[in-house]
DNA sequence: AGAGTAAAAGACATTAAACTCTTTTAATCT
DNA sequence: AGATTAAAAGAGTTTAATGTCTTTTACTCT
């Protein structure tokens, strides 16, 4: 009878995102409606939905998050939909990560010790360092308005073809 | 009846490492059992997932992958327990990633867009793509060895206090 | 050979993330 | 007022990751 190792013993991670797809998700939820809510338009979810190809109503929870805080607007009944208001494009993407992902996230150590830092370091703690605080940078430098300039300029995509 | 704001829809992350909590909890095993298993001894589930206060039969699983792949070896019986093979300690630690999270976690996308590259970016990639690159450096640079030596020098921890 | 020990193996349980569905509420239009 | 539309809300489902338990196998020692 021979042994063929058929299957591993441990399941491989299938999809692994640096954060969770909900930031994803919002991101580009965000800067879509950003880009085509002009002159007062409102955006419903199942066009945002459609159009970027994220399950529907996760998407609506996601969205709901996003107005309790703020971050963008919403109207109920027939040409309801979300919309921006004066603060949306100036927000930073790390508030929209502290909403989906919490705060907890920035912390985290990739040896999976806690309250690890520079004076109780992990032996892959000072090679991460650099490489964690320039993502953190980058979202909290990148505003919602970028993002948007940016896809508008065609510089880059919110979907795939 | 007053609406006071109560609960947020969305759980966010309660922890959420860049990797996989099998991956930190396996760097951290093979690096204790290195630094422990001179002159042949052999190190037990047990002391190991006591030392660093890791879930025994959790651990159990992602050191039999880790036996497999021959990165580490182990005995049964009486005086078994896991010790360090002849290239054990030159193993790159993106060889463990490999295993307990698969290949796929190196391509993925902040805002989830799949096939993301240079080429066609989300408006993250260029933001995300050296920090991203640098860690993965980190990973294929740096072995069991290293790892084990900076520990043994002092210079870092694997348990928290 | 028999007792004891420790990993291997696999079934099982729990938790969190991701996703879906249904009902309710609020707005607009006829 | 009634029909329609679309978000809000919340309960429910599924999947993957994490963690636990029990049995089996292999080895060592007496």
């Amino acid at each position: 009878m021979t042994c063929t190792f058929a299957k591993a013993r441990l399941q491989a991670r299938t999809f692994a995102p640096m954060f969770s797809k909900a930031f994803g998700y919002a991101l580009r939820a965000i800067t879509y409606i950003a880009l085509h809510c002009e002159d007062g338009k409102r955006i419903s979810l199942q066009e945002v939905s459609e159009h970027l190809a994220v399950p529907h109503h996760f998407l609506g929870k996601i969205m709901q998050d996003l107005v309790h805080h703020g971050i963008i607007d919403s109207a109920k009944g027939p040409t309801g939909g979300f919309f921006v208001n004066a603060r949306t494009c100036d927000y930073h993407l790390i508030e929209v990560l502290k909403i989906t992902d919490g705060s907890q996230v920035l912390n985290s150590c990739v040896m999976g010790i806690r309250h690890c830092n520079a004076e109780r370091p992990c032996p892959l703690h000072h090679d991460f360092a650099s490489c964690k605080n320039g993502m953190i940078r980058a979202l909290e430098e990148k505003t919602v308005r970028m993002l948007a300039e940016d896809v508008k300029a065609g510089g880059s995509f919110l979907i795939r073809e």
